[in-house]
RNA sequence: GCCCGAGUGGCGGAAUGGCAGACGCGACGGACUCAAAAUCCGUUGUCCGAAAGGGCGUGUGGGUUCGAGUCCCACCUCGGGCACCA
């Protein structure tokens, strides 16, 4: 668990070895020299960072490389988060070398909630703690020998480019959806339809008989950004909201792990799901895994389906089903305990059950939803809906396994056909009529004879089989006829067509992606650039008031409450400060009373764009110049996303930051605002670097620097500990400063040591052991051209042989295969070769000295 | 349950269908040292053998092929994602 490494040389034989005070001093040096001499700034081609008299630019091919940008946390850095970094930088600098125009730079997503925390702790403001941890690690990344352009590091805290995130919220707010033409337009050509009649007004009046507040009620509902009496998912242990994509699997806060509620709040949300279709089809565009992709799709979770309306005494009720075709086999209808209609529904004698469930399902957190999920509950309205394809009427129940979020909120139940409905079905002694004919191979399988008596079956059959009991014959003129198909998708079309020609029906898609929820009720984020007027409706500031600097205050910390009181409501920080709140503003109808919006943004919305403002650092008139946008993302033909040519960063933000993200930038594109459809055009996922973890017999964590091994068992203060391993960090108490691994051995023996460890995209375990056969590599290369005497180059260096010239072509042709396909434990192995070749020679022959460095 | 991905020495890992284990760590032996550390040299998949040499070896079982770690089928194990999604 210690370090060993850098011992001084003893005698004067020794006193020019590589050892880790040496190469700190080299390191120094040209860290120093790179900055002075601005070697690593790229140039753009327009604009204040265009540098007409550079010959980077001319006849070079662009290559925009990209992180994951890291929260600046108060801890800094330990050996597991540059992984990627240097895996960027490397390749970075090999593309450099091999003639691109490399633009390269780190920035900081510094907005968030430990800083926030942080705050309340210690009374300093966020401000404070976040610039000295910004500072910390602009300077552990400075000594890792990283080539940035530091020109272009931005960080999101910083006005200067908050106002531009603040300024594509406008954007989007002032935006809405044409679904003709599939693409976001400005809402000022809403209006223009409005008043030209070429879309009508939900009423039919005409757009100029309508009072101003009445336009801004229909233009609102048409906004990409928008404010909406939904579910939400509301956390009292935070005090916060939260998106649907921050809630664990178990229904617990992605941060603090605290139980999520679901509840009706208004809050900000964007309609992130009319681009569902564009964020799935887009996929094809893109150089990403299989895995990540898939991942997107299944959360976006496109299905193909039909919505069937029921007819009832409360109006229609609307289901969304992917089985249209086993329509006359919906014995019942069950709603979602939240469904709008289950009031009405509900008869006086039944109200009672009725509220009694709905209650105790409202206060039912996710996670105890799924704690009994095995056994159905759910209560009757005492209702019946018809069953529009037999005219049968069929009861409506109330279940907690229906969700609201999903769909239309309602199903027709058929439970011959899926497995939900039939054990609820039984549950409750419901009818189960069979509409197909499973296959023989079916009962065999469950050890029963073949039958239509459902009663015999021991669970619900799914799949192509002939259909029976399936025809409204006698019921209706236009009849449907299923019996005897066999095709499922034949008889979905059947179906389709029948409802669609009586109009109680229609084949649609279904998605499982909401609209984003996109306030929280915190301090430390960006404020939203919105008033409202005393009708209550949003306005935006106009730029010139942009940024909207978040307001000073003592009182950083939203109100929170016991983490299981699910009644709490939300008290945003911002909501406190009354000075500030209340404000006079003219915009465009004389000076008038206005509040401001209190909330902030989720974290998500400074990484929806930094890689664009990355292009542009000091533009103060636009977020991006088009220009500058143009050459570093647009898409190389028609077929091309555009974009960043390699994003590196870990799977954990493969739904969030990347769909977020990729949103924002549609919007963007579709504004007119970008050239490029997508905002990575290639992605790789780096590994993790794994470290062991100790706990003790309470199952806390011990500090893994302080255990110590005997004969493979450990122990901590002379107790026994147990070892595991896990993702390297601060709550494992198993991170490993760098600072000691320069100390020893020197940035460069780090940079190798990670970049030998295995491929970029798998996670390996960090054995500070191994770190010496990287440091023993480069002392065996300075060992092979400098005389460590004298420290000057070696005069008794070996002429070069064919053998020799043969290996160093060789090597020259591996490594940059390898370097080109980003193998570089492939390509150290083939330069330890190759040195080690050189080492049994006697020494590096000047020849070759050049080509071998360079490589290094 | 569904969708991805991975199984190779003591460890991290390497191998366009063509000598399995490159490279590194560790271990063992040696040099240097009063000694240790560091550094250097050598050996190191496993079994038999003093050696030369030979047998066996890439999770398991089959298959394709002149030839399989690599391709195909089935299974086992592990990791990741999703999950009452109608």
């Amino acid at each position: 668990m210690t370090t060993t490494g850098d011992s001084q040389p003893t005698t004067e034989q020794h006193e020019h070895r590589y050892t880790g005070t040496l190469a700190r001093t080299i390191e120094l040096r040209w860290q120093d020299w790179w900055d002075q001499h601005g070697t690593f700034e790229t140039p753009n081609p327009v604009g204040p960072l265009a540098d007409p008299n550079s010959d980077r630019m001319a006849g070079k091919q662009k290559l925009f490389v990209l992180d994951m940008f890291p929260y600046p946390s108060g801890t800094g850095l330990h050996v597991g988060h540059p992984l990627g970094f240097i895996g960027t930088d490397v390749w970075g600098r090999f593309k450099r070398m091999t003639g691109f125009n490399v633009l390269h730079t780190m920035g900081f997503d510094s907005f968030g909630l430990p800083a926030e925390q942080y705050a309340v702790q210690t009374g300093q403001h966020p401000a404070i703690t976040t610039a000295q941890n910004v500072a910390t690690y602009r300077r552990q990344l400075r000594r890792l020998g990283l080539a940035h352009d530091p020109r272009r590091s931005v960080s999101t805290t910083d006005p200067a480019y908050y106002r531009w995130t603040q300024w594509i919220f406008s954007q989007i707010f002032n935006s809405w959806y044409d679904t003709d033409l599939q693409r976001a337009r400005p809402i000022a050509e809403l209006i223009q339809q409005f008043t030209d009649g070429t879309r009508l007004t939900p009423d039919g009046r005409d757009w100029s008989a309508l009072r101003p507040d009445e336009r801004l009620d229909v233009l609102d509902t048409h906004r990409l950004a928008y404010i909406s009496e939904a579910p939400v998912n509301w956390c009292p242990g935070l005090g916060t909201v939260v998106a649907n994509e921050e809630v664990t699997p178990d229904g617990r806060s992605d941060r603090g792990n605290f139980p999520v509620f679901k509840r009706t709040m208004r809050q900000w949300m964007m309609r992130i799901t009319t681009y569902a279709d564009r964020l799935i089809d887009d996929l094809d565009l893109l150089e990403w895994s299989d895995s990540i992709k898939a991942m997107q799709r299944n959360w976006i979770g496109r299905s193909e389906g039909a919505r069937v309306d029921f007819a009832s005494s409360a109006g229609p009720i609307a289901v969304f089903t992917t089985r249209p075709d086993t329509l006359f086999g919906a014995s019942f209808m069950v709603l979602a305990p939240e469904h709008p209609l289950v009031d009405a529904l509900t008869l006086p004698t039944h109200a009672d059950d009725v509220a009694e469930y709905r209650r105790q399902a409202g206060t039912k957190s996710d996670v105890a939803r799924q704690v009994d999920d095995l056994t159905k509950t759910g209560v009757f309205t005492g209702s019946y809906a018809v069953n529009p394809i037999n005219d049968l009427p069929i009861p409506v129940w109330v279940a907690d396994y229906v969700l609201m979020g999903y769909g239309t909120g309602a199903i027709m139940a058929v439970p011959c056909g899926d497995q939900r409905d039939f054990e609820f079905a039984r549950q409750f002694n419901l009818p189960v009529p069979a509409i197909q004919q499973p296959p023989d191979e079916w009962f065999q399988l469950h050890g029963i004879q073949p039958s239509l008596d459902t009663s015999t079956w021991p669970q619900a059959f799914v799949g192509d089989a002939p259909y029976v009991n399936s025809s409204n014959a006698g019921t209706f003129a236009d009849i449907i006829e299923l019996n005897g198909l066999s095709s499922i998708s034949d008889a979905k079309q059947r179906t389709n067509d029948w409802l669609q020609a009586h109009g109680c029906g229609a084949a649609t898609v279904s998605y499982k992606l909401r609209d984003w929820l996109f306030s929280r009720q915190r301090y430390w984020g960006e404020p939203f650039p919105i008033v409202y007027d005393q009708t209550g409706h949003a306005h935006t500031l106009p730029d010139a008031l942009l940024p909207l600097e978040l307001p000073p205050t003592d009182s950083f910390s939203p109100r929170t409450f016991d983490p299981d009181d699910a009644m709490s409501n939300p008290e945003s920080p911002l909501d406190r400060l009354d000075w500030w709140v209340d404000v006079e503003l003219d915009l465009g109808d004389g000076p008038q009373r206005y509040r401001r919006d209190t909330n902030v943004m989720p974290q998500w919305a400074g990484s929806c764009w930094y890689e664009l403002r990355y292009l542009d650092p000091t533009n103060e008139n636009r977020f991006v110049d088009p220009a500058v946008e143009q050459y570093w993302m647009g898409p190389k033909d028609a077929n091309h996303s555009g974009g960043v040519d390699l994003y590196v960063g870990g799977v954990e933000h493969a739904v969030l930051h990347l769909l977020y993200a990729r949103f924002w930038h549609k919007v963007l594109f579709d504004l007119g605002h970008l050239s490029s459809k997508e905002p990575y055009h290639r992605l790789f996922n780096q590994g993790y670097i794994l470290a062991a973890a100790f706990k003790d017999k309470r199952e806390m964590y011990v500090e893994a620097d302080d255990v110590a091994e005997r004969d493979g068992s450990f122990t901590h203060d002379g107790n026994p500990v147990t070892r595991e391993w896990g993702k390297m960090g601060k709550s494992l108490k198993n991170a490993v400063a760098p600072d000691d691994i320069y100390d020893a051995y020197g940035a460069d023996t780090l940079r190798l040591y990670e970049m030998a460890m295995g491929p970029l995209d798998a996670s390996r375990p960090w054995e500070t052991r191994d770190v010496v056969g990287m440091y023993r590599f480069l002392q065996r290369l300075w060992r092979n051209l400098v005389d460590e005497a004298t420290g000057e180059l070696r005069t008794d260096l070996p002429p070069l042989d064919d053998q020799t010239e043969r290996l160093l072509h060789r090597t020259i042709d591996g490594v940059r295969n390898d370097m080109e396909a980003m193998r570089f434990n492939t390509a150290i192995a083939k330069l330890i070769e190759l040195n080690n070749h050189l080492t049994k020679l006697g020494g590096c022959p000047v020849d070759i000295a050049g080509p071998l460095v360079l490589m290094v």
